[in-house]
DNA sequence: GACCTGCTGCGGGGTG
């Protein structure tokens, strides 16, 4: 509590979730408040969710009123009337998102001063979700030009799981002045861990349906066939976790929307046919309010077991009760992630439990290389290992984000009615968050934001809107920094369902699943993106879309300790044993502990065993010098080249020293991925792309230990 | 070869 009311410095909180952060923070908050003798002292806490403001505010409300302060929700579905009341008397403690708090800057620009004058301290809840991305970059833009618009510095309190690098965590919180940052990490115990990972082989018929038979059956009542479209490994996944979890409250992840709907639909017909009431229920990011929030009460209801099939959606703090164990189907992709999924099992007192489901492919005739590794097995093992020995993924803090300086330079001028090029640069980059953006290159940006109709400069220097930048910040869209695809809202009748990206629409009479149920599509309205459904009795589960993942260095260099290490791990079932096994016996027979380019066909496979993006980047030098590059993950297939050749180009690339990142991303084809990119000069997005997508320095350094392990042939 | 997050101001019409 000291350093809290003590008032003149920043703090973190670490520790994990349900562990007391919100009230160590906020017991000393409100002494500080109390004691303010105007009686109109303001806290101002922020939360990367909707949800948990939701949960905040019944917890300190009650608390709060005790002390005559009034506790106020702000976000989009708060009503009008109440943001009003505390627009008319700014007092207490505002619990707000992100976007809301932007939208404050935009449209009550001239007033800031006088809502936040009493403002004594900014409560930033989750801040790990927060470090190295754009929404990470936006908020630390809008605390900074908060402090500019009232004068005065205000204190940081943050709340974080322990995670990663704490030093990133102060650097983030209070750029530039890190080391005055007062950091509390909890040195809990820690619980015990039960821990299981269990193999699976897929078993494929010998043999298989013509193509256009499996793709009509979603379309004709042939669909109805149960678990016609589960092949052995999955349905005998589905049979262990009926046993396993049936009649408590567990969380099943699952690693995508469209595993999730078959796992959910695949445990709900097991109950049905054992006429059992429905226990497993579906929760994602494309299904309604509606249906997500009758899966959080269910778990939450003490009277009856519920399991949730989920994706990401249940991994952060959101209050759903007691959750005896956790599964996680498929590898993960990044030990943080498992880290806090785990988090959410164990009762005070409990071990937390956790079984990871793996399904690897038959290995026939026809077998990839890659496949005979057995790399998902590998990888999850890696990550449990890396997990047991308390190491994570720092965020990548790496990274221009320029495409949200565009949005902060918009949104700076609609908060002052106009600014100069030299005040932006200022309180933008020079003492904002912007830190790697010169006087140079953000009059290059400004140009380039004028061609493209965004800003004008009048006579006098001033900037403003130009038409199309009024458009864009007058939108209510304009508060987001992140991009999201547009998308079909799924009804049936007046209820609704979720929603699917556009990019796939689906056909009228076909079936589908979603939302742990079967559906006929009964009409698709273009216009108005709607596409309507009945009840069914067959389906197939949707493709959702989604983009691609980056594993850490760190976790590939683990694999090849895995393949190497002849020790077998104590948490392996016996089937994943053998599994494990026959990787490793593939691995040697393919000589990868010797070696780092095998042939494959009349193609070539590089094995480097780094993350994801100095594979990429190694991957786009490939292409630039004219070859056809396949990423697979654990190896790059390079077409139409035997190894020794491939090895003397490697050789070639090595000696011309790390390449220039720049260079590089100009020979990438598609370089927009965030909201505001398509903004940017040419020059300055291949700036932008190069230093947070591509990571030159490290392709250089992983294709040189390459080289050491030659082809001998 | 994956996931997640968020959103204003207004006019029209009904209710107390």
């Amino acid at each position: 509590m000291e350093p809290i009311l003590a008032g003149d410095r920043d703090v973190i909180i670490a520790a994990n979730t349900a562990s007391g952060k919100t009230e160590a923070a906020f017991l000393p908050i409100a002494t500080r408040l109390v004691e303010e003798s105007t009686g109109d002292a303001l806290a101002l806490y922020i939360s990367p969710l909707k949800a948990l403001i939701n949960d905040q505010l019944s917890r300190l409300e009650p608390f709060f009123a005790q002390l005559d302060l009034p506790v106020h929700p702000w976000h989009g579905d708060i009503a009008a009337s109440r943001k009003k009341r505390f627009r008319a008397h700014p007092r207490g403690v505002l619990l707000i998102t992100p976007e809301s708090l932007e939208g404050t800057f935009v449209s009550q620009g001239f007033y800031l001063h006088s809502v936040f004058r009493n403002l004594m301290f900014v409560v930033v809840d989750e801040l790990h979700s927060f470090i190295g991305t754009e929404r990470g970059r936006q908020l630390q833009s809008l605390l900074h030009r908060l402090e500019v618009a009232i004068k005065r510095r205000v204190p940081r309190i943050a709340l974080s799981a322990t995670l990663g690098d704490m030093g990133l965590a102060t650097e983030h919180l209070r750029p530039g002045d890190a080391a005055n940052v007062h950091l509390i990490v909890s040195k809990g115990a820690g619980q015990e861990i039960k821990l299981i990972v269990r193999g699976y082989e897929e078993k494929r018929p010998q043999i298989e349906p013509p193509e256009e038979a499996a793709g009509n059956s979603s379309q004709t009542e042939q669909g109805e066939a149960e678990d016609a479209q589960v092949d052995s490994a999955t349905a005998a996944i589905g049979n262990d976790l009926f046993k396993t979890l049936r009649g408590s409250n567990n969380l099943v992840f699952a690693n995508s929307r469209r595993s999730v709907e078959l796992y959910a639909d695949l445990l709900r017909c097991r109950c049905e046919a054992a006429r059992l009431p429905v226990e497993f229920w579906p929760h994602h990011g494309s299904l309604s309010k509606d249906l997500r929030e009758h899966v959080e009460s269910a778990l939450k209801d003490r009277n009856r077991p519920a399991t949730a099939v989920c994706t990401s959606t249940l991994e952060l703090g959101i209050d759903i009760g007691n959750v005896k164990s956790v599964a996680q189907i498929g590898t993960p992709y990044s030990v943080a992630s498992l880290r806090q999924r785990l988090g959410r099992s164990g009762r005070r007192g409990e071990p937390a439990i956790l079984r990871v489901y793996i399904e690897e492919p038959e290995i026939t005739a026809h077998t990839s290389p890659i496949d005979a590794l057995r790399t998902e097995l590998v990888q999850a093992i890696s990550i449990v290992r890396l997990l047991l020995a308390k190491w994570c993924e720092p965020p990548n803090p790496a990274g221009l984000h320029l495409s949200t300086l565009v949005h902060q330079i918009l949104s700076l001028i609609a908060q002052n009615g106009g600014i100069t090029a030299s005040q932006g640069w200022k309180v933008l980059c020079r003492d904002g968050p912007f830190r790697g953006v010169e006087p140079d290159m953000f009059a290059r940006l400004l140009r380039g934001l004028a061609a493209k109709d965004l800003v004008l400069q009048a006579s006098d220097g001033v900037l403003l809107h130009a038409p199309l930048g009024e458009k864009i910040v007058n939108h209510y869209s304009f508060y987001t920094v992140f991009l999201t695809p547009e998308e079909y809202r799924v009804v049936a009748g007046d209820r609704e369902l979720g929603t699917l990206p556009v990019d796939r629409p689906l056909q009228e009479n076909c079936l589908i699943i979603l939302g742990g149920r079967r559906w006929r599509v009964v009409r698709v309205d273009e216009r108005r993106r709607v596409i309507e459904v009945v009840r069914a009795a067959g389906g197939r589960v949707p493709v959702f879309g989604g983009q691609a993942g980056c594993l850490h260095d760190r976790i590939r260099k683990e694999m090849l300790a895995v393949y190497s290490d002849p020790e077998m791990p104590a948490f392996l079932d016996s089937k994943a044993c053998e599994l494990l096994l026959e990787g490793r016996d593939n691995f040697h027979r393919f000589r990868l502990h010797e070696r780092s380019v095998m042939r494959c066909g009349s193609d070539s496979l590089l094995f480097l065993w780094a993350g994801d993006r100095v594979v990429d980047t190694i991957a786009v030098q490939l292409q630039a010098l004219g070859f056809s590059v396949m990423n697979q993950g654990l190896a790059l297939q390079i077409a139409d080249i035997e190894p020794r050749l491939l090895l003397r180009r490697l050789g070639e690339i090595i000696a011309q020293g790390p390449p220039d990142p720049v260079v590089l991303a100009e020979s990438v084809s598609n370089k927009l991925s965030e909201k505001y990119d398509g903004f940017l000069p040419d020059d300055l997005l291949c700036e932008d792309y190069g230093c947070s997508r591509l990571d030159a320095h490290g392709a250089w350094e992983t294709l040189k230990q390459a080289l050491q392990r030659p082809e001998r042939t």
